[in-house]
DNA sequence: ACTTATATACGATAACAATCGTATCCTGTG
DNA sequence: CACAGGATACGATTGTTATCGTATATAAGT
């Protein structure tokens, strides 16, 4: 039930490792788990693993060149957080992307937040 | 990696059946089966196995008072898009609400849309 | 050249998700 | 009361995710 052609997900530990890669750019194995390991448990093989599971799913992309492979991400965050969204939208919220927005800010936000959206709205409007 | 304790995440079949109970108030399997059944081609004791899962969950309570159980979303759908949105904000938006509001504003997004974003805000400031 | 440290590759495993087939168990009707 | 129709229960299967252990390769010192 989840597609494999095109549009990809990445799953929960795949995308802990996105946002090192995002946070740092590009980096080698040894670096990534240095990174993650503040937080998480988790190995230096199981990162190497999901690293070349993520090459294959071309989640990332790699520079073969050294013999420490250099791991990127193979989208930018900003089109990987959009296409979560989507998904969630279409899952979650009946496709309505207002929905899900008015159910974000009702959680719990700043005034600082609110000025911060408002200036985009204002923004969206020509 | 997942947390099986407390605040469990609905997976994707789960989160349909959902859907379906949220918009039809409690309903019998048949009843969801069938309903399901215009989008999804997926079989009867399918669609049964994964209420009994997601009972065991505790995502669905169900009265067997009658041979045909009836089963009800056991949250509501409000509190399960928060749980969702929280989910995401802290996954991938580094737990900033608003940069989550923002792409998604950012995506695309209807007029009405925006008004209907900017009177909620207002109504947010007192 | 040998040894050591460090990299990647590969395979195995355990948990979970999704899907059904089959068995079993009512229950209403003739 | 027997039985046919329909409901739940119970595995079994397949695929995916996450996790490592072990094997193998390579580069750098001594």
């Amino acid at each position: 039930m989840a597609q494999r052609k095109t549009g990809l997900k990445p799953t929960e530990a795949e995308l802990i490792l996105l946002n090192v890669l995002w946070k740092m750019g590009p980096a080698t194995v040894r670096q990534i788990h240095e990174s993650v390991s503040h937080t998480q448990k988790t190995g230096y093989t199981t990162v190497l693993k999901i690293l070349q599971i993520m090459h294959e799913k071309t989640l990332v992309i790699r520079d073969e060149s050294n013999r420490a492979h250099v791991y990127a991400a193979a989208n930018s965050e900003v089109h990987t957080q959009s296409s979560l969204l989507k998904d969630l939208v279409t899952k979650a919220f009946d496709g309505s992307t207002s929905k899900l927005v008015m159910r974000a800010i009702g959680n719990s936000i700043s005034q600082k937040e609110i000025d911060d959206i408002r200036q985009l709205l204002n923004g969206l409007e020509e």
